[in-house]
DNA sequence: TTTAATAACAAACATTCTGTATGTATGTAA
DNA sequence: TTACATACATACAGAATGTTTGTTATTAAA
């Protein structure tokens, strides 16, 4: 059975991005060696490097496709009624069930800012998920009048999500975590 | 000129730590090694692993004294009047104060996290910087009323926090940080 | 005060990892 | 079918980590 080059190509980076995925997951990138992600896989590093400039290209990969999903999810889970205030906090359990998803608070929120730097993964959220909850954010303040806040306050408000995300990893309540957000936010367009 | 073995060590333990700073700040904990730090303490990769189990301790010991150094110098700008608003408005002054003295977000908020753990630097955290505004914080709500939620809430601060002294180092203005901060606040007290 | 023991370091060693260079087979296009 | 490019495997060079061994300075005991 015969395969095409663009076929093999494709197979192999998604091949080489899983293994890597589930070893980062497991024990960090730092920890991860490529050694163990080509074994994991049944290849060799010259598979890996072939088809990637180098290891924090493979992640970059990795959580690039990671934060795609993210922002898929919540897209698809994101109805949209006429209330904003619905629209954001329906967003908002998107946005935990997502991130609830294993791996993805390590990923996203630990070892690709200190690997890839803050910069660059601004700049992946902003294509993806950030981008939409961002934006709904921004529509409810300046909706109530936090003008010229809302760009920072969604920015601050991310973060609570993101650190929320965390604690729920780490056993925390997702009730109350969802009960403070609101209250968060409530607090700020009442 | 002699000196005692106590002084010799503590005088290495703090040199070495002084260099590891340095270069963590500059090149990020990974990039940096040990023959790097070393080179720049004057002094062989035998003192290191004589004072310091490995790398990855004298990165911990780097944090905690950076941290101790935060949360003293938020106790120290921190005065009491009665008011619990005004308190922890100063207190925020104070973290924006301490946290954009260089290199302290990288540190405590990017390799730390990521090469230590979110659960090791919560423990660093709580005896350190995040202890007395966490405390005032929850002074705050709860005499407003949000006695439930205040742990919580703190927590989502916190957050908040850290991602505005992040944005402060990168050109964010300070200002309207400190504005959504009040903001935020504001909204949960009102 | 001489000696035994321990702490503070230096130097050398073994393992392992990263990235590169080279070699080979498979696919692709003229 | 011939020439070239792509996809990988294998072999290599450099460097980093942690350990071990050796040396000097300090402290404690005899």
């Amino acid at each position: 059975m015969r395969k095409s080059n663009k076929e093999r190509s494709e197979a192999m980076r998604q091949s080489l991005m899983d293994a890597a995925r589930s070893l980062f997951v497991e024990k960090g990138y730092a920890e991860t060696t490529t050694p163990d992600i080509v074994a994991s896989a049944g290849v060799t590093r010259g598979a890996l490097y072939h088809h990637f400039e180098d290891k924090k290209a493979l992640l970059r990969a990795v959580i690039e496709r990671e934060a795609a999903k993210v922002a898929a999810s919540i897209e698809l889970h994101s109805r949209v009624p006429g209330n904003a205030r619905a629209t954001i906090l329906e967003g908002t359990r998107a946005y935990f069930d997502a991130m609830a998803y294993p791996g993805r608070t390590r990923l996203l929120l630990l070892d690709g800012p200190a690997v890839l730097g803050i910069e660059a993964m601004r700049t992946i959220d902003e294509q993806t998920a950030e981008a939409s909850l961002s934006a709904g954010l921004k529509d409810l303040l300046s909706e109530a009048g936090n003008g010229g806040k809302a760009e920072m306050l969604a920015m601050l408000l991310s973060a609570a999500f993101d650190r929320a995300s965390l604690a729920i990893e780490t056993g925390a309540d997702r009730q109350q975590c969802e009960a403070a957000i609101t209250a968060l936010i409530d607090g700020l367009t009442a």
